[in-house]
DNA sequence: CTCTTTGATAACTGATCGGTAAACTTAATA
DNA sequence: TATTAAGTTTACCGATCAGTTATCAAAGAG
């Protein structure tokens, strides 16, 4: 139907979540910020709460999509693929206005296990890992799950050391671990 | 000279700041959770801001203390020492009320990089880095600082994925992977 | 026995919080 | 043409935000 306001909306909303942080961006922020009404915002989500959860779930879609796409054009085998991840990261890591990952961010202001925007920041997680399992499986690693666990592992804190650190040079050190722990658990 | 009340309202907002995030947490709510009254508190700290400050300070004593002391415990090689450091994590993980790093969430939620809660949360991970880099150096291991980078990062994601799926998992996890990067990295 | 420090109590400031109400415009549809 | 939905503006709600002011009690030090 129309996709456009609501739409509009959540992309401006991600932006000014992202860059101040859930708690610390008011609705009358996001009036001024998006040019959008706060009866009009609150026509489309009953509360602040929804309106962040809608946030994360275009957030999910824009980051997997971008992350696996990137990965695909860097490289053209599985075990390639695993590795051009930390290319990946690291050009994410460059780009003007990086304040790390939104997920983490959200789960550490929500920090109840059974909150809603906590747990929808885990199925985040999830996700990426049942993707990473599968490549690091199709590269025929000798542990495949542990691998996955471990090359995430290796994601998550560059993504934290490099926006506190301010450097992407995390990714390079993620990505030389990442070559060496795929060495020592080597093809079946 | 007198050591009371100041360091007790320290120590009780850490606790609060910890549970609750800091920008979530009122000056109103510190006074119901601490009995320190506000006025008491201001006449300790200017703003709310030089509180948090302090609450840092106290959490990097403590927590570099408590780790440093672990790994110590727990082995007597620098390179069983270095491993250790995951079994202290695992600990930490599993205890009740864990809700991953402070210094993570602090600079999460302050986020301009010129911002004191934000330089400061930077400096305590760079302590932490030195003192691992001389642990990496007294194993002589091939290539100390860059594993010492390594073993940091699986520190960082461990802390993050223990936070948001709600399991210390992540802490055994990271030390497969951290004594195959020694091993790959090994003796001179 | 004063004096100074330390702290508590409570009321208050102006700003902002999330969220609501009423009146109105615009535009597409039936 | 009448209706409906989407959007606007403006004002408002009670609660809470960080921070202030004034007053009073207690206790250690000269």
């Amino acid at each position: 139907m129309r996709p456009t306001k609501r739409d509009e909306l959540v992309q401006k909303a991600l932006k000014a979540f992202y860059q101040n942080g859930f708690t610390a961006t008011g609705m009358d922020m996001l009036v001024k910020e998006t040019g959008i009404s706060k009866t009009s915002m609150y026509k489309h989500f009953r509360t602040k709460e929804d309106l962040i959860l809608a946030v994360l779930r275009l957030r999910d879609e824009q980051f997997r999509n971008w992350l696996f796409r990137r990965m695909e054009e860097l490289a053209d085998t599985p075990a390639g693929q695993l590795l051009a991840m930390f290319d990946a990261l690291g050009e994410w890591f460059s780009e003007d206005g990086y304040k790390g990952c939104m997920f983490i961010k959200a789960s550490s202001e929500f920090q109840d296990r059974d909150h809603p925007i906590h747990k929808q920041s885990a199925e985040h997680k999830r996700i990426l890992e049942t993707h990473i399992t599968r490549l690091a499986t199709d590269a025929q690693l000798a542990n495949p799950a542990l691998v996955a666990r471990q090359l995430l592992l290796l994601k998550e804190g560059a993504i934290v050391t490099a926006h506190l650190a301010h450097t992407e040079a995390p990714a390079a050190d993620a990505k030389v671990a990442a070559a060496q722990l795929m060495a020592a658990n080597a093809s079946v």
